[in-house]
DNA sequence: CTGAAAGCGCTAACAC
DNA sequence: GTGTTAGCGCTTTCAG
């Protein structure tokens, strides 16, 4: 592979104008980079990400950590974050933090995490972690701040990290208003939960919003009309049969995800209801696949979470350029589709 | 950050002999094996992954290119090629290529992907890549070429790169016998189209399938039982309405994939018809959703189509470990759910 | 089996 | 504005 000395060698400059050039740097005459440029090209050169990056302690490479690598509101923030930073010229290192199971907390006996955070994420690879909705231990926290390079959780915050996060308990609120203008008043929640990493974060704070909202309208809570989940399809059927068959049914369901929704959206059908002449479904995330089913929505835009994660990891990592230093929020809005209707009288 | 150098001397050896030690060398007497390694735990110490690449050329780091980041079938199987990796002990670096548009198809104006091409894929950060699904150029072909590094492409064979690809006339036929059996004469194919990359690979496959399968029963081809769309629910369910409203229905609808399928479930219901008593309903990929409407598939598993690709670069990347010099067999099979039945007499 | 020494290809002071 | 000169932190001949 062509090396900077021919370029050099090429443009009649030493390497270190080559260098200079080729990064943009402004203290090199108009002339001289042009010829420089011309020369790298005529030789196909790109520069060596290894030996620029050990030359300059700088990668130009950032980790993105996950916890699931293949389901969508993961993917898709990882998306969003990909494409600000390869925008800005860093390629992206994906790393599979696997989650911790309740019956380990510790991660004693995951090998594959324990060696993520003793060597892969040590390997000074990249210049900066972004981890999606994932819990760490104390030690691990210990561990990824012994690398001094900047970290940004999103979606999780936790102890001495910085982290970005959309307001849960205001999603849930504007979902319950939804359906509370609409006229109802038995509505049934088919909560989500984590089955793993105890972390029972954003499912209580849907949960939280949900109860609250109903007090807030003057109504009570019916324990009757709970019912959690694991945050999949098959996990909402199973809650919203449950819900639908004990007690006065309700006249509208708010799913803690859109998983759930699609879930409920079933078994509704299933026991010969109509949506949403006789149950309305509200559900949360901004799933195209709720489209396809009509389902109500709060879009919180999981790309934009992921870009906006990546810039503000990208404001740490290159202090110089001009950042709005406003807090960074994250926005979400109601999707009204055919799945909520007035309640009868 | 710990260097190699306070190893050493921690356990009186040479920056060489920690170097070995580390690498598992064999020629490293385990006395001293055993104290170097004990000093980097001591110490802490993980190498840094730069250095070690200029010296030794090796990244331990291999590409995964991707035209979508979010999609099912694409990040399962990068998930698959992810493990097989990463236990191997490499990192994987994610980029994203993004199609080429019908009316640009040599990407003149697709600058991402240009720049993909021109910069990040050769700047030597990767020994190895995997290309899944990706339709190139010939002129990205030789760009690749360029760099001098094994590239796996899966699912989609093309000039000069080794190709790992299921056997799609088969999972037709597979499909199609299926339905057969159970006695149905009519059969609707509800066909998936790529809008991108001109590329047109998968899609005639399965179409041919299903045609070979109908002449090989001695049934005819009727057009009026065809239909393509794009690979997406909402084109299932646009393709199956058309394929049902048009002439004497079929009996039995065949699905070149589980999110077409979907639709067509959606656009069978919506019509009144009852699956599987009034149609028969069947997919190809292996999408837990789709086993979430019980509706029946052909499993391709991606996740080990990936794991394929992966174990295949490993191959080339290392070729000192002994490895089965079989050709690679990409498995499918029939996953019968409740969506198929005996067609009625 | 181990150490000394020469780079890997580039960048960053420091001169001029 | 540009060249010279040290390294960045590690691996790898080459000796012994």
């Amino acid at each position: 592979m062509t090396r900077i000395q021919k370029v050099a060698e090429l443009a009649g400059v030493s390497t270190a104008t080559v260098s200079r050039a080729l990064a943009g740097k402004p203290s090199v005459s108009p002339a001289t980079r042009e010829r420089v440029e011309r020369a790298a090209r005529d030789l196909g050169y790109v520069v060596s990400a290894t030996a620029s990056s050990l030359a300059s302690g700088r990668n130009r490479n950032v980790g993105i950590v996950m916890p699931f690598l293949n389901r969508w509101f993961f993917t898709t923030a990882m998306a969003g974050a990909h494409r600000v930073l390869t925008d800005a010229g860093y390629d992206v290192t994906l790393y599979h933090c696997e989650p911790n199971r309740l019956d380990d907390p510790d991660g004693a006996d995951n090998p594959r995490r324990s060696r993520l955070f003793a060597d892969s994420l040590l390997r000074k690879r990249t210049d900066g972690l972004i981890m999606v909705t994932l819990s760490l231990t104390a030690a691990e926290r210990t561990s990824l701040h012994g690398i001094g390079k900047p970290v940004i959780a999103l979606d999780r915050p936790q102890e001495g990290i910085t982290a970005l996060a959309v307001d849960n308990l205001a999603i849930a609120h504007t979902a319950m208003s939804h359906l509370l203008e609409l006229g109802h008043t038995r509505i049934g929640f088919v909560g989500g939960i984590v089955p793993y990493d105890l972390d029972f974060h954003v499912p209580l704070l849907r949960r939280q919003g949900y109860e609250a909202s109903l007090v807030d309208a003057g109504l009570e809570i019916d324990p009757l009309l709970m019912c959690d989940a694991e945050f999949t399809v098959d996990g909402g059927y199973d809650a919203a049969s449950q819900i639908l068959g004990a007690g006065e049914p309700p006249t509208a369901l708010f799913a803690a995800s859109d998983e759930l929704a699609i879930g409920a959206h079933a078994a509704i059908r299933d026991r010969g209801l109509r949506i949403p002449e006789d149950v309305s479904l509200i559900g949360i995330d901004g799933n195209p696949l709720a489209e396809v089913f009509g389902i109500t929505t709060i879009d919180q835009h999981p790309d934009a979470q992921g870009a906006a994660a990546a810039r503000e990891l990208l404001k740490e990592l290159e202090p110089t350029s001009p950042h709005a230093a406003a807090a960074v929020r994250l926005p979400f809005e109601l999707v009204e589709r055919r799945s909520t209707a007035r309640a009868r009288d």
